[in-house]
DNA sequence: ATTCACGATGAGAATCGTTGTCAAATGTGG
DNA sequence: CCACATTTGACAACGATTCTCATCGTGAAT
């Protein structure tokens, strides 16, 4: 289990080029791409230990971490721009979307239990405009292979 | 990957058999625990062909998905009640809240961009009130071990 | 500065959820 | 009822993550 104590964390080269790393980049990146960039950078890091890091970042609230969906732990640091996405289940498209309702909602829900520190992740999935309307016309052209191309959205 | 055609998807003993565990309860459950059960109830399914269809389920709109914390996939069928959990990231201790805020901004985000038929999922996580007074006073008292108490809300 | 105690690290094995393979079984259209 | 494509099931294969344990590095005490 990931040893934690009431006791400070002990600043370490590695743990310091785990965080450099992670805050190199606005994006939710995996555990083994942030060992294979230290790799490529000539930071040499064992993977268990870029885990081990990862994990408690997340536990002290210093990174968000999601799932992504193949199933890997994906890891961003905090301070980042904060957004959500919109997936097509069916194409893959993914929308980036902001929104300050749900910001707002979410703190006001947590903050009236009590809560502090809050962080949170939402995902959204349906079925695009092209997807939806090949739907209808019954035509049902599924892409099995996932394209998932991206489109900004402010 | 998983063949999918426009044709409809043939319906077997198995497929029915998983729905019905599905629809039998309102929670999560992984494709582990759903196979099991069948076991358990005498219907002798095999686990991929539990994971297939699960996962065509989920392609298909019946039934939501998410990662556990554990990096489980974990289905529920659509139609049961919807809600959102705060989990505290010290203790575990999680808070069911449901909220018609986010529902509709979900919604209108995403009808905004065209996109039909939307699910989503949110997760919040923070720290409950126990340990955020904790923390002010230094007394960091971390449980290694999550022992999750449920606290439903209205 | 030197020593100590203990958390942190690294390499590789072990775990375990999930997916791929392929022959056999089953549902569908004709 | 027949031919055929889909689905199933058993098991191997995969891959991300965790565990193990000897060794190293850090902060604190001396």
């Amino acid at each position: 289990m990931t040893g934690q104590a009431g006791t400070a964390r002990r600043p370490t080269r590695q743990r310091a080029a785990i965080a450099r790393a992670l805050s190199g980049s606005a994006e939710f990146r995996s555990a083994q791409e942030i060992h294979a960039d230290l790799a490529g950078s000539g930071t040499r890091v064992g993977l268990a230990t870029v885990y081990r890091n990862l994990q408690a970042m997340a536990t002290d609230g210093e990174v968000d971490v999601i799932r992504s969906p193949d199933g890997e732990s994906v890891y961003r640091s905090c301070s980042t721009d904060h957004h959500h996405h919109v997936v097509c289940r069916s194409c893959g498209l993914a929308v980036e979307v902001t929104g300050d309702a749900v910001e707002r909602w979410a703190e006001a829900v947590a903050a009236a239990h009590g809560f502090t520190q809050v962080r949170h992740t939402m995902e959204m999935e349906g079925l695009c405009p092209a997807c939806t309307s090949s739907r209808q016309r019954g035509t049902v052209v599924r892409r099995p292979t996932q394209a998932p191309r991206r489109v900004v959205d402010g």
